[in-house]
DNA sequence: GCGACAG
DNA sequence: ATCTTGTCGC
């Protein structure tokens, strides 16, 4: 029994909007299938967050995705696209809402990152399907997930140093892990989205914490989507001037 | 019925 | 998520 069919179009862009929650749980369950946590096989060059702004009371989505050299975390380009969304935030199901917009800005970049950090959960989830892992899998790409706040499972409260981690597990399984990014703030949820393992996103979490409590790539991008929703940046694909990278 | 609940 | 001012701490 196909999850998509004449009734449930097949794209992101034209269907996600009226989905219902039994229809998208439908695709969440289909998409788990298809979902691989082996080990990352190719080094990473490029890293890249992912995000959207929005404005109250709009349905205009501003969506974009920023590149980071890596392991040097400096911005080499980003790319934004102003979009529509009129799937409500409901916890679990986020991915409806936001990738049909991070989509193209994700179809807009000539050239992809090695692997992709979002504002929320890869298999972090009660169906092992959050938006990283989601968009992973729609795309073939290499994925993870770091939220703010947690969505499912149990873990207990790692120490208040920076560097200081704790698993999260539902039903026994690691799912992610509670890490502290900075001393005496709240834990950041990691979690591996697609095409790498738990140990890996652990991994690229660490090399990825700067300054502040997020890491760079999802910090960046929150910073870039607001900056474009409030029309300091427009929309497109943008690379940064070779000069500004030393 | 009550608590939980990414953005 | 977004709307907001001051304020506490490193």
């Amino acid at each position: 029994m196909p999850v998509i069919s004449a009734e449930m179009p097949d794209t992101p862009e034209s269907n996600y909007d009226r989905l219902t929650i039994a229809e998208a749980t439908a695709i969440q369950k289909d998409l788990r299938s298809k979902l691989s946590l082996i080990p990352l096989e190719k080094p990473v060059r490029t890293i890249a967050g992912a995000d959207i702004s929005l404005s109250l009371y709009s349905q205009t989505v501003y969506a974009g995705i920023v590149i980071l050299s890596y392991p040097k975390l400096q911005v080499v380009a980003y790319s934004l696209v102003k979009g529509n969304t009129n799937f409500p935030y409901v916890p679990g199901y986020l991915a409806f809402r936001e990738i049909p917009s991070i989509l193209k800005a994700f179809e807009q970049m000539p050239v992809k990152p090695d692997l992709i950090m979002f504002d929320g959960n890869g298999i972090l989830h009660k169906r092992r399907m959050g938006i990283a892992s989601h968009f992973g899998v729609l795309t073939d790409t290499v994925t993870m997930g770091c939220a703010k706040k947690k969505l499912a499972g149990l873990y207990t409260e790692p120490g208040e140093t920076k560097g200081q981690f704790t698993a999260v597990t539902d039903s026994g399984e690691t799912i992610g892990f509670a890490v502290r990014s900075k001393n005496n703030v709240k834990p950041v949820f990691i979690s591996p989205g697609h095409q790498m393992s738990l140990q890996d996103s652990l991994d690229i979490a660490f090399k990825c914490i700067g300054k502040h409590r997020l890491p760079e790539p999802t910090r960046k991008a929150h910073e870039y989507v607001n900056l474009f929703r409030t029309g300091a940046l427009q929309e497109g694909y943008h690379e940064v001037d070779e000069w500004k990278l030393f």
